[in-house]
Order: structure tokens, then sequence, then C-alpha cells
RNA sequence: GUCCCGUUCGUCUAGUGGUCAGGACACCGGCCUUUCACGUCGGCAACACGGGUUCGACUCCCGUACGGGACGCCA
């Protein structure tokens, strides 16, 4: 038997990391197992449900490269089979109409609140006999077992149980005539033939109920995953106030797919020492009966650590999509993709997320308007200033540009002037790029051309010149 | 409140009765070097607490504390 696993969002706003974690984990089960990964959309909540929100996850599903294997399931278009199902259930005895009004249901939760006990319904139309007026609005209830106790073998949890007693009779239709999320799942992952579920640990306590809807229909029971939750750097559940917690917000700060992947992948699971994985590697080696039981804290430095093995590691001709992108968010109105791939290699090892390449970039198109005081105090200083002038005049008499050729004339003249490199290098980074920090110096002349090098050596070689007259 | 789960360096984790408790990120320092980064070498740093069981507990059992989750006609 194959198994078949699946990502079921509800479609009421972005993507989560968190969910992304659970469809990874999903994702990998399934490839891992030789199966299939499928998506549904639990777009139940009529009122909460939004297309756009499908959309967004879609997106950042695919973003993630999370395909599912067979077209997505909406379950909202299900309802007529989960009614159906929900009928069945009240014809075999199974299930029965519950007439207590809301009111009467929050009435009974408060009394047993302050009693000390758990909030439940009480089954009080279970039995009832008197017959209730017409037209009064009802809602259909499972029978859940009074007595025993629903247990499974969790792959992550090891064995569950948990007492009937602690349950209560869920409801499966609303008043309204619409199915409830437990009976929509339970039928929709029947019918799909999921036969492991993968979801986070805040479904541990909907298992039971879910369980005993399976049994009454006397389906089969899929094997249980349940993963530990994901939290924020004070310890608490993910949310909105730990900054970024869309997958699309870590797309467009720079981060890649593979680099988040892999991150999420390893927040719970290890595999000896190795940190840095690609999706294949994910896909051979990942087992998610290895995954830990407690919650893991989500760490934005060792993600950026991730990221940054992921650039280096990662064809020139890939990168330059995303960082064009993140080139235009800086203002550059159309980098050339030709001239970005030439600049990448120099960037490479010096960037932790494309957002920060771009920002390093920078000066490849646009020349510096001004010179960093305390690099201009550090690097321009008068015993410079001649070997500096006799540098751009020699770069500016060569014949030919590119890096041997520079780094000859570089060469050359550290000779003529007895100074050390660093002293000669420094300056020309400072009239290239403004700063003192940048790629090599060859790679920046090479790249910049011989034009625009000098352009911007001959100004900043004027103001040196002002610079040390003073 | 009730039920369920968790607890090894700040963070992610290895560890399944006998280890100097290992690795990674972050942090600090050295080296490399035309800067930064990469790389590399080294340093700091943990078994929540209390009882058992045992010749011996991070490992097993019980309790406490702390943290999390769940208790919807939301999913």
């Amino acid at each position: 038997m194959t198994t078949r696993t699946r990502f079921a969002p509800s479609p009421t706003g972005f993507l989560h990391i968190g969910g992304a974690r659970t469809a990874l984990f999903c994702y990998l089960f399934a490839r891992r197992t030789g199966g299939k990964y499928l998506l549904r959309v639990e777009d139940t909540d009529r009122e909460r449900s939004t297309a756009e929100a499908v959309e967004v996850i879609f997106e950042g599903l695919r973003w993630m490269g999370l395909n599912p294997d067979e077209p997505p399931v909406f379950q909202a278009r299900n309802a007529p089979r989960h009614l159906e199902v929900a009928h069945q259930l009240l014809r075999e005895g199974k299930a029965y109409r519950c007439h207590c009004s809301k009111d009467e249901i929050d009435q009974l939760r408060e009394q047993q609140k302050t009693q000390g006990l758990k909030p439940r319904y009480d089954g009080r139309c279970r039995s009832r006999s008197a017959p209730v007026a017409e037209g009064r609005e009802s809602v259909i209830r499972l029978k859940t077992p009074l007595a025993g106790a629903v247990a499974w073998e969790d792959v992550i949890q090891g064995p569950v149980r948990i007492e009937n007693n602690q349950l209560d009779d869920l409801i499966l239709v609303r008043s309204d005539g619409t199915p409830t999320y437990h009976l929509a799942v339970v039928t929709d992952d029947h019918d799909m033939g999921i036969t492991h579920i993968v979801r986070g640990e805040d479904h541990l306590n909907n298992t039971p109920r879910q369980i005993h809807i399976i049994e009454a229909m006397g389906w089969t029971r899929p094997v249980y995953a349940h993963m530990p939750l994901l939290h924020g750097m004070d310890g608490a559940k993910l949310s909105k106030r730990h900054g970024a917690v869309s997958v699309l917000a870590y797309r467009d700060a720079g981060f890649l797919p593979q680099a988040v992947n892999n991150y999420l992948a390893r927040l719970g699971w290890s595999f000896g020492e190795q940190e840095i994985f690609t999706m294949a590697e994910l896909e051979r080696h990942f087992d998610i009966a290895q995954v830990g039981r407690s919650a893991a804290i989500f760490d934005q430095a060792k993600l950026e650590w991730v990221n940054g093995h992921h650039i280096r590691a990662t064809a020139v001709q890939d990168l330059v999509p995303p960082l064009l992108e993140q080139l235009r968010r800086k203002g550059i109105a159309e980098p050339d993709p030709a001239y970005v791939a030439a600049l990448v290699p120099t960037l490479q090892e010096r960037a932790r997320t494309l957002a920060e390449m771009a920002d390093k970039a920078l000066f490849y198109f646009v020349a510096p308007t001004a010179y960093d005081d305390k690099a201009v105090g550090k690097h321009l200083t008068a015993p410079v200033l001649e070997p500096f002038a006799d540098l751009v005049q020699r770069l500016d008499s060569l014949e030919g540009w590119n890096e041997a050729l520079l780094e000859a004339t570089f060469q050359a003249t550290i000779a003529t002037h007895g100074v050390k490199m660093g002293k000669l290098a420094q300056p020309v980074r400072v009239a290239l790029t403004g700063s003192d920090v940048s790629p090599g110096v060859y790679e920046v002349l090479a790249r910049l051309g011989r034009s625009e090098s000098l352009t911007r050596l001959e100004r900043c070689l004027a103001f040196f010149r002002r610079r040390v007259a003073e």
C-alpha cells in the first residue's frame, strides 16, 4: 500500500512558517516512503475563508517547492458528502439530534467551570424522549462511547491514551445544516485515502473525537504523527508579534526556499552532525519517527547562517532572478541580468540573505556620492597620495582591463613606492565604493569596467588632493 | 479550573545506566588576508528541582516547579 499524506490549511490568512513546516514534514514523509503528498483547503469556515488567502497559501507552497501530487481538494465542495455521512450515523443510531440552545450550553459550561470540571456537553438530548416543538433548531451530535478509552500509537508522540469520559458528544452538523470541522476532516481523509496524518500537536486532543467518527463509520484508522509546535524567541507560540511569520515574508527578506526548508526540517530533527541539507538529501534522510516531542524555538540567526550556506552553494544563474527583484526594491530600475550574474560571485560569500547581497551590490550600479568619513580618515592619508596618483596614472594608460593585468599593475606600483598592498588597496576601495568594505578590488575594477573605474578613481584623486592640501 | 504534552549550553540538538555530557548557531579570541566575508583553530556555556530504584543515574519511577497545547454550532 502506498502512503498518502495531506497538508490541510484553512485559508483564513497567510501561510504561517509553522504551517509551512507541517507541509514540509508531510511532503518529506511522503517522499521518503515513496507515497503521495496531497493538499486540501479547509475552507468550511465561510466567514473567515477568502479566495485571496487560498492564493497566498498556494503561492507560499509553490515557493517552498511543496507542490501536491494531485490537484488540491476544496473541502467546502464536499459538504453534501459530509452531510450524507452524518445522516447515515443518524439513521444507524450512532448520532442524534440535539435541540439545546447555545445559551443553554454556555450556561452549562460556566457551571462546570466553577465546579472545577472540564467544560463539556452533558448529553442531555441523547435520550430525550419528549417531542420537540416543530421548527426548533437542532444540531446533530455523535454518540461518544461513555466508557473506555481511545488509544493509538503516535509516530511522534508514542503511545497516547485518552479516556472517553473526558470527551463529550461532538457536533457533526451545525444548526444551519453545515458540517463541522471534525466530520469534514474525517470524511475527506477517508475519501482521499489518507494513510498518514501529519499535523501539529494542537490537534492531539482532536484525535480521539475523530477516531470515534471513524469507528462509527467502520472506516480504517490512519496512522497519526503529531508534531511539536513552533515557538517564538520568548517561548510562546509563534505569532505576528514575533516578526515575519508568513513564509512569503521570508522570500521577500531574501531567503532561499531550500534554506528555509533546511532550517525548518532541522527544527526538532537531526541527522548525525549534519546541518546543511539539500532538498534531495532531506527527501532521502528525513525520518519523522526521529522527530523530538518538545517544541522548538525559531531562531532567525541560525536561519541566516543556513541561508548563507545555500547562497554559496547555489548556482549563479539561480540566484540572479531573486536578486534582480531585491535590486529593484532598492531602487535599481532595470538591472541587467548579465551584469548581475557577473557580480554574484563577488558577493556570494559575503551575504547571508539576498537582500543583504543587493545592499552590498548597490555600488556596482551607483557611484558613491560621498565617502565614508572614517574610511577617508583612515586610508586617504598624505603618504599614500603619491602612490595612489601613480596607480591611477598607470591604470589610465593600461592596455586591456582584466584582473590579472590589474593585479600586475598594483604589484608594480607598490614595488615602486615601497608601500604595502593594504595601503594602496584601501584608498582604491574607498574611491570605487565609498567605503572600506567591499569585494576584492581587482574583482570590483574588472566588473565596473575601465571607464567607470577611472571616472571614480579620478574623482577620488581630486578629493584626495584637496584634502591633503588643506 | 480540568485533561494532555514537554523540560540537556542563550538557541537547535546528540545522548537510551558507567561519556572529561558531543556537534551546530550566536558570542569572545587567534590564524588566513588588500578590507569585509568565507575558511580554520581555540574559548565561554547545559542535564529545571526534590525524592526514590540501582554498585552507579542526563538516561528508569514518583512528585514539584516552570513552559506549552486543548477544552467552540473555528479550523
